[in-house]
RNA sequence: GGCCCGGUGGUCAAGCGGUCAAGACACCGCCCUUUCACGGCGGUAACACGAGUUCGAUUCUCGUCCGGGUCACCA
């Protein structure tokens, strides 16, 4: 059986989408779990778009996401070059080959004679005016050195069946199809040529991209056939569709928000959730299994589980899986994970950074939201009095002001300030009272946290404020019942 | 508009002629508890519609409707 070989190609535009990522997710592991090579090739066809910088976004984002090609730009391989750019002599000889065996032809026509003919006929398309010129104009058009494409002659009746791995038999006529633009007028290919001779060279064997390109697959196809190629695999996917404020569904793009990979990052997903959850965007273990790490990808993907119907991304589904990648983290692991964060928020200020990402640990579903959730530690909120008022914890405005000053009281003489003998106290205190300890507890943690959602409980941030800034702040809570 | 593709709860989705139609996220309730979170338990909620094939259709066929994609010297 012939190895395996998949490739990513994408176009340096700056900016890796997660609908291209997931493209190149599955790539990686149709290649992989069938012990396969999967190959970067970038596509820089297109002069006018070129972007700066932008092919190292995309080594980057591989190499943070885990998908190690094989071959590539920066690394080589037998099937070189790989780049679009530098291949570029390669193209016209096979183009020259389909003019020499009428399967294509050179057009002269001007962009503003197709302007005008898209006009005046719209969604007719090229209407074939060069394909059939004498040899004597074209002689002619070519000794003036008017400027041409080369057109690719589609049959003009009859029908091409090609078959995908996900969607099945598929058939156009094609009357629909155009005579397709091999070759621009400055010599570089269009993507739709250069796709082909490239993944042909290249010994590509599963060509997989996303479904838009499903119907230009027949012009694909054709193309193959004349050159007497065989026909690669294709795997087409369905699209990845982002939710309209008017709740209709679109396929995703910027506007609906971060749906770059770089801006999930910054928004606080972690590599490794991001992938796991775009993983399942489309795709579907036998067992429903839903974590996976990406070397368990490897070993169960199977391209004939993929889905046909497109699929709305759920940040909330995201977020959920990010929370469960960072539970699995060791306490050490998430504090470095947080430690920007609290770089960022804090400044120079010196924290116990392991009891902060201890009560942060469990609660934490983006690193995004952690200065928010922090933030009492930095500086006490301004709060109002009526916040010591809860009634599953049987405080009152009566009772409130006399549990904080016993708690006052009884810490201020506590012999050692370590968590555990805070907690004991604060317990034996509310025991001492005959009150439950939510009594004792709620307006403790208000006074010295401002807030009534905190992270942790009374206990945990009182070790972590101090001694000294835990009875500050608490003679302040105290002051406001007077 | 032509062509192509799709249509199971709000979302992701199993299903591949006979199921009380899984599971996950979200949502709601209860438990745990020192707020929140985690964890545990439970709940609301779906086969777009109409014909046909069949003893029997979510599963097969056709039509309708809805949604999406595509019609470039962009990829």
């Amino acid at each position: 059986m012939m190895k395996v070989r998949t490739r990513y190609a994408p176009s340096p535009t700056g900016f890796m989408h997660v609908g291209n990522l997931r493209t190149a997710l599955y790539e990686y592991l149709i290649a992989k779990s069938q012990g396969g090579s999967f190959v970067l090739r970038i596509e820089d066809t297109d002069r006018e778009r070129l972007v700066e910088g932008a092919v190292d976004v995309i080594y980057n984002t591989l190499k943070i996401a885990g998908l190690k090609h094989d071959e590539g730009p920066d690394i080589g391989g037998d099937y070189g070059p790989y780049v679009q750019s530098e291949r570029k002599d390669m193209y016209l000889p096979y183009a020259m080959k389909l003019i020499e065996e009428g399967k294509a032809y050179r057009c002269f026509c001007s962009k503003e004679r197709l302007e005008k003919i898209q006009n005046e006929n719209v969604g007719g398309g090229y209407d074939r005016h060069c394909r059939d010129l004498p040899q004597k104009e074209i002689d002619r058009l070519l000794a003036e050195g008017v400027p041409y494409v080369i057109r690719q002659k589609m049959p003009t009746e009859g029908s091409t069946t090609f078959v995908d791995a996900v969607f099945g038999e598929i058939t156009v006529d094609n009357s629909e199809l155009q005579d397709q633009i091999l070759i621009k007028t400055d010599g570089y290919p269009t993507y739709n040529f250069a796709n082909v001779i490239d993944d042909h060279t290249m010994g590509i064997t599963h060509v997989v991209r996303g479904c838009e390109y499903l119907s230009s697959a027949p012009k694909y196809n054709l193309l193959y056939e004349a050159f007497g190629w065989e026909v690669p695999t294709y795997v087409h996917l369905p699209l990845i569709m982002g939710k309209n404020e008017d709740g209709s569904v679109s396929k995703l793009s910027k506007r609906h928000g971060a749906t770059g990979f770089e801006d999930l990052i910054k928004e606080g997903y972690l590599p490794e959730a991001i992938i796991n959850y775009i993983a399942l965007l489309g795709w579907c273990p036998a067992d429903n299994q839903e974590i996976f790490s990406l070397k368990e990808l490897e070993e169960v993907f199977s391209a004939d589980r993929i889905s046909k119907s497109p699929s709305v991304f759920d940040y909330d589904k995201l977020t959920w899986f990010n929370g469960e990648y960072i539970r699995k983290m060791s306490l050490e692991e998430f504090t470095d994970h947080c430690m920007p964060y609290y770089k960022e928020f804090f400044g120079d200020k010196e924290m116990p950074w392991e009891k902060l990402s201890a009560i942060l640990h469990q609660r934490v579903t983006k690193f995004t939201q952690i200065p928010e959730m922090v933030d009492f530690f930095k500086e006490i909120p301004e709060y109002d009095v009526s916040m010591f008022v809860n009634k599953k914890s049987k405080t009152n405005m009566e009772n409130a002001p006399v549990m904080l000053k016993a708690v006052y009281n009884k810490l201020s003489s506590l012999e050692g300030w370590t968590q555990e003998a805070i907690h004991d106290a604060l317990i034996s205190l509310a025991e001492e009272l005959g009150v439950k300890n939510g009594t004792v507890m709620w307006p403790a943690r208000i006074s010295v946290a401002g807030k009534t959602v905190t992270p942790g409980g009374a206990v945990e941030i009182l070790d972590i404020l101090g001694r000294e800034e835990s009875l500050k702040r608490m003679k302040a809570g105290l002051a406001k019942f007077e």
